[in-house]
DNA sequence: CATCCGTGGAC
DNA sequence: TGTCCAAGGAT
């Protein structure tokens, strides 16, 4: 219950499936959990995205381990890493039977429409849970949640209310009003700006003839935090791709990935390079090319992976028309 | 309260 | 094709 909570945080429940069954068979109970070893866990979130549910959910399942049991009420919940007001609510109200007002954004969406709530969100949010909480009832509030949830993501989504099959239509004042959909309303959101990177593609023949390439962790907080990666010129936080190369090789330009990020959009260079003897400096792992699969790269790193694989001989034969410009 | 944090699917 | 969207949380 609670892991499917936070992995279905922000995530369409087609998206989390698998991972959830392959974590609940990796790590039973939240005693495995927290005896796991981090780097295996953020693996096995790789592509799941918002990474630092990950981190949470390994801090979350050590608490609880140290304490023997879960928390039962909202508010001691609520203390937990990656528990948030939605969350702690919902892990009250259905697991726990207590009287929880439970908000999500689907809640937000049909409450919004019941009482045709007309001020835009982020603003909405406090009239929003009160008439949530109206509306919740004093014993059943779980049952009470998931329904209120399950109309949401089933009836009155975000494109079409459709009201002809809606329990709740002839209580409905955004129905009456005509345009259900222009609930809830919502602030115009800002254009996502660009930013521009390279990532670098370290290859090399490994002791047992294989090939091998650089990968590090990144740092435990922040873009893609705690994740395995290529190392990069800095881009998360520069934005602007004018970082250095982690050392100087014969870089040629395997291609370029873009990639959407929530607040901007990325076009990340990726450059690639055989090196003879000796491992590129600061801290880092050589990982077998045809196990790159296993690294458990974050999307962006996987695709720029997929363009790595191409960097086949030390040196490409002469045609390759952006050898030394854009990675030089 | 605003900003930061991923990803894939629907339209 | 670009835009919007999803069972939010931390800071």
């Amino acid at each position: 219950m609670w892991l499917s909570e936070v992995m279905l945080q922000q995530t369409t429940v087609a998206a989390v499936q698998s991972y959830f069954t392959r974590f609940t068979s990796r790590w039973p109970t939240v005693a495995d959990l927290a005896a796991a070893d981090d780097g295996e866990v953020m693996a096995a979130w790789a592509g799941l995205g918002y990474y630092a549910r990950a981190r949470n959910l390994l801090a979350c399942a050590r608490e609880v381990a140290r304490r023997g049991a879960f928390p039962q009420t909202e508010a001691a919940l609520r203390e937990l890493p990656g528990l948030g007001a939605y969350t702690a609510a919902a892990v009250a109200a259905i697991a726990f039977g207590a009287r929880a007002v439970v908000v999500d954004a689907n809640v937000e969406r049909v409450v919004a429409r019941l009482f045709a709530i007309g001020e835009p969100l982020p603003g909405a949010r406090k009239a929003i849970r009160a008439a949530a909480d109206a509306i919740t009832p004093d014993s059943g509030a779980g049952d009470f949640a998931q329904a209120m949830m399950d109309l949401g993501a089933t009836v009155c989504t975000a494109r079409q209310a459709r009201c002809l099959i809606c329990p709740l239509a002839h209580l409905c004042r955004a129905r009456a009003s005509g345009a259900p959909e222009a609930y809830p309303v919502k602030a115009a959101r800002a254009a996502r700006p660009e930013r521009a990177g390279r990532a670098f593609w370290i290859a090399r023949e490994g002791p047992d003839g294989g090939r091998e390439v650089w990968l590090v962790r990144r740092p435990g907080r922040g873009m893609l935090g705690g994740m395995r990666a290529l190392p990069d010129d800095g881009w998360s936080a520069r934005g602007d791709g004018s970082g250095a190369a982690p050392l100087a090789l014969d870089w040629q330009a395997l291609g370029q990935v873009r990639h959407g990020f929530t607040h901007f959009q990325l076009a990340l260079a990726v450059c690639g390079a055989t090196i003879g003897a000796g491992n590129p400096a600061g801290e880092g792992e050589w990982w077998p090319m045809d196990r790159i699969g296993e690294a458990g790269l974050p999307t962006l790193f996987a695709r720029a992976a997929l363009l790595g694989t191409t960097l086949v001989t030390p040196r490409n034969e002469a045609s390759g028309e952006n050898n030394g410009r854009e990675c030089a």
